[in-house]
RNA sequence: GGUCCCUUCGUCUAGUGGCCUAGGACGCUGCCCUUUCACGGCGGAAACACGGGUUCGAGUCCCGUAGGGAUCACCA
């Protein structure tokens, strides 16, 4: 029987879930969930003075936008402060770690005096000196490095990395205030919480030869670790917090479907052959560690409005009205009516077909409600110069006399007015196009009157003829 | 600087020694469709970082060079 997969995001509450840590957190979700495991979320919070509420709420709120939904109730590091405590002592009373009674002043000094002279700092001034320990001193405790030999891991995604045990230092594990380090919290708490497979960006790679140690000094079983690569921004350079990153709440805003950052965040460093459109269904089908790529992937947002604009056509009107309603509502300065909503409904997944973000959705769809006069484009105003207004006064008695109002006895009586007039159908359409939507991109004509109904047509084409 | 990782079209990638005169997707672009804008269809330009090996044969294996990245805290 195969071992219950258990994975994990941790992500420290420093700042918003940037888009490196949502696709760290959504293959640590993909995983779990294809293999009927669990997916748990654990705040790294032991840094007291840089761990806000804020950021714990933004990081939430931003794995619920995403759908990654975790099992369990959100661990804070924080509390278990006694447990990493509880660990420390125990490997101090087994020889695996020491106390070091260097102030932190002193410790730097020496570290930068080491690394002037171009020599390793491994932190080791106590570890040879314990019997020579001063009473009252506040100290911390180190871990007792191995000096010989090596060892490896057999990353799921870096493959076979060796590292010479002499290149390790002794790291502090507990802070002379008595708080845990993130070294040994992590172990700690992977372990206790049962997690199997640790997956994170490879800037914490060398971080596992220094935890692998702590596990070895308390038997403890090592996970299965998976490094992935880091996310670059558009030009290649990190993916900063000044540098253009931003937290998921920002790609929310600018009009973004959940599933299509899904697919796209999964598919930046993840490949199953040619597929692009992934849902996250099958992603949960198909994903593996082994896919994931190995070199560092930029970040492109054509390609995530391809996507986007995919998925956003998947959806039918009343599926696409919640994420367009209030900033529609905003920009035509009013609730929509029972009408307005029905016409807008109608219209969406027209309106969809063109659109790459939620937010070109609403901007057409403010033409199917009521607010005549409507403002014309230039381009708009220019069409409707000369001759076409007379034209269009004598086409608006015709679409009044419309008995059924439907797209094809709409589009009917417009080419037998242009057949009458001797008129090209486009020197007809255009015109009408153009004062019923004031130069608003919109689809199929016929069809964009029939929504817009023929009271709202009239209405609005004899508006013009006035002007 | 030490250590570790990475390197196929502009971008994301397929490719696990012969199926590769390197495939797909986004973007760019030509044509078609068309009442606008799109969508769609059919084409096009565009890549194995470089140099040595190994092999009958290398994008695929090995070594080196160059470039990029990560990390070296009483941060996580």
């Amino acid at each position: 029987m195969p071992e219950t997969v258990v994975t994990r995001f941790a992500p420290s509450p420093t700042g918003f879930l940037h888009i490196g840590g949502a696709r760290t957190a959504l293959y640590n979700w993909l995983l779990a969930r294809a293999n009927n495991g669990k997916f748990l979320l654990r705040i790294e919070d032991t840094d007291r003075k840089r761990s806000t509420d804020e950021a714990i709420e933004a990081i939430l709120n931003g794995m619920k936008w995403m759908g990654l939904d975790w099992d369990g109730d959100a661990i804070s590091q924080f509390d278990r402060a006694d447990r990493h405590r509880e660990v420390a002592e125990a490997m101090l009373a087994s020889g695996h770690a020491y106390k070091c009674f260097s102030s932190p002043e002193e410790t730097a000094e020496l570290r930068d005096a080491a690394r002037a002279e171009g020599k390793p700092f491994r932190g080791d001034m106590w570890r040879e000196k314990q019997d020579q320990a001063p009473a009252n001193t506040p100290y911390s405790i180190r871990i007792k490095m191995p000096r010989e030999g090596s060892h490896a891991i057999d990353d799921q995604v870096q493959g076979r990395v060796e590292v010479q045990n002499a290149e390790l230092d002794d790291m502090i594990i507990m802070r002379s205030d008595g708080t845990p380090t993130y070294m040994l919290a992590v172990v700690v708490d992977d372990h206790d919480m049962g997690v199997t497979h640790v997956v994170r960006g490879d800037d914490h790679l060398n971080n596992a030869f220094r935890q692998i140690p702590i596990y070895k000094a308390l038997e403890w079983d090592i996970p299965t670790y998976a490094h992935i690569p880091l996310i670059h921004g558009p030009d290649g350079k990190k993916l900063s917090k000044r540098h253009g990153a931003l937290g998921v709440e920002g790609y929310e805003e600018m009009g973004f479907l959940p599933e299509a950052m899904r697919n796209y965040l999964l598919r930046l460093g993840w490949s199953h052959g040619d597929e692009e459109i992934i849902p996250t269904a099958k992603a949960i089908e198909w994903f593996t560690l082994e896919n994931v790529g190995k070199s560092p992937s930029r970040f492109d947002f054509d390609k995530l409005d391809f996507v986007n604009s995919y998925y956003m056509k998947e959806l039918n009107g009343s599926e696409l009205l919640p994420y367009v309603q209030s900033d529609l509502e905003e920009q035509v300065g009013h609730a929509l009516d029972a009408t307005e909503v029905e016409r807008v409904t109608k219209a969406l997944p027209s309106l969809a077909e063109r659109a790459k973000r939620l937010p070109d959705l609403h901007e057409g769809a403010s033409l199917f409600c009521n607010t005549r006069p409507l403002s014309l484009t230039d381009k708009a105003a220019k069409q409707l110069s000369g001759d076409t207004v007379p034209m269009l006064g004598s086409l608006t008695p015709v679409l009044e006399k419309v008995s059924q109002w439907n797209a094809d006895d709409i589009k009917a009586a417009i080419v037998s007015f242009a057949e009458a007039e001797e008129l090209k159908l486009g020197k007809v359409m255009q015109p009408v196009r153009a004062a019923v939507t004031g130069g608003k991109q919109s689809g199929d004509l016929a069809e964009t009157l029939e929504i817009l109904g023929q009271e709202e047509t009239v209405a609005r084409l004899r508006d013009v003829v006035a002007a």
